[in-house]
DNA sequence: CCGGATCCGAATCGATACTG
DNA sequence: CAGTATCGATTCGGATCCGG
């Protein structure tokens, strides 16, 4: 059950024994969007075997990352301590790492609420969101956000599939312009393209509200490239 | 001997399937110091069964992050390619995040050269450096390196075990001070204790050199802790 | 439906031995 | 020095089952 030692004392060995088992930092990933039930996580992890998501959390409590929260409204959570919350930074910086060789998906390649949601916070742009606003709605597949930045500020909610009981306060009134897209959406999010190829190529497409508003998402999630061989 | 997929179309997904599996990230983060024969990982990374790190050699090169190098000094070499090297403040992070919960070390526990190394990068304090030097000996157990702080440079050099031909260039000279330590060092870069401390409780000592060279390094190498529940 | 526990074949890991 | 080969011990993955 304890996690197999690497023999050295050392930060990161520390670091690698918490989190560093199969599924473990996906299982994080999907916890700093908000806390889950375990079938949540099954739902968004659809290739891990039950018994392994359990094993996981149980070692993640242990490890003081994850904690257990029975609650009133929906049953029992998992959570992250603050302890695990203190990866957030490290985990957007793996999905800015991560991002720069995806290709194309394999077959089956599935895209999550969650994982959509980690990667709009990993692509978002602080920086350049200082007098820029945007509210919309972005659908990926069967995966629907509603993605707000206002004040230099990035919040998601999720729209569907049906976002788990404790996910974030849905805005109200209707969002500026509604993006459906494809995975391609990445090539805009790396600077491969523009907003208007985008369009062009069917990448994306802006079913209610101004195409302007792509334009306005191209420069406020992107991640640039750093250096690949 | 292609990674086992997640089935996820993600970044945070990508970046655990290229350096996720066991023993990578260890790997690396050696590789963080400098280029390493196949035998200098081996002596890294005691536990590391050999077939192993033949493995993650292969895989680690399918995916971009090391090369492998012929060197005419010294024979074939593995190092980061410009991606790999990408890691390294996400190592730093890793190695931050892991330090707060150590704990005493295990029986059996080693330190290495590398790992020292990259204990005082992911410790150093930039910001605090700026008006303060330091050229110091630190010795702990069998390790013994040669760290030096100049105009807000840190720089590391390996002087036992022998350092790996590849090893930074020796500064010449002699430090101003020789400091030994055993791995309690941790609480003083912790900010558990101060570096009178330390040495009242010979969990340091400056063999050579003014005493005081053990207050600047506690100032110039520092982890916050940040929160443990 | 939720929250797992159990069982079993397949793949991986770890330890040791061996080779060019 | 730089790995490959082998083999038992673990772990993983997939499916099923079960109590609430």
């Amino acid at each position: 059950m304890a996690a197999r030692s690497y023999g050295q004392y050392c930060g990161v060995t520390r670091a690698v024994e918490l989190v560093g088992e199969r599924w473990a930092l996906l299982i994080i990933r999907d916890l700093l969007v908000g806390p889950r039930r375990y079938t949540d996580l099954k739902q968004g992890l659809p290739r891990i075997p039950t018994n392994i998501l359990s094993t996981r959390l149980k070692e993640l409590q242990e490890g003081g990352v994850v904690r257990r929260v029975p609650l009133a409204r929906c049953g029992l959570v998992y959570e992250l301590t603050p302890y695990g919350r203190a990866l957030e930074p490290l985990m957007l910086e793996l999905g800015r790492w991560g991002f720069q060789t995806m290709g194309e998906p394999a077959e089956g390649d599935i895209v999550t609420a969650d994982s959509l949601t980690m990667a709009l916070r990993t692509a978002f742009r602080a920086d350049r969101a200082v007098g820029t606003c945007l509210d919309i709605e972005l659908h990926v597949g069967d995966v629907a956000l509603r993605a707000r930045v206002r004040d230099g500020i990035l919040s998601v909610a999720q729209l569907a599939p049906p976002a788990p009981p404790v996910g974030g306060a849905l805005p109200g009134g209707e969002a500026e312009a509604v993006i459906v897209a494809g995975p391609g959406i990445r090539r805009l999010i790396g600077g491969e393209i523009t907003a208007g190829e985008a369009i062009a190529q069917d990448i994306a497409a802006v079913v209610r509200g101004a195409e302007e508003a792509l334009e306005r998402f191209a420069i406020l999630f992107r991640i640039e490239r750093i250096a690949v061989p």
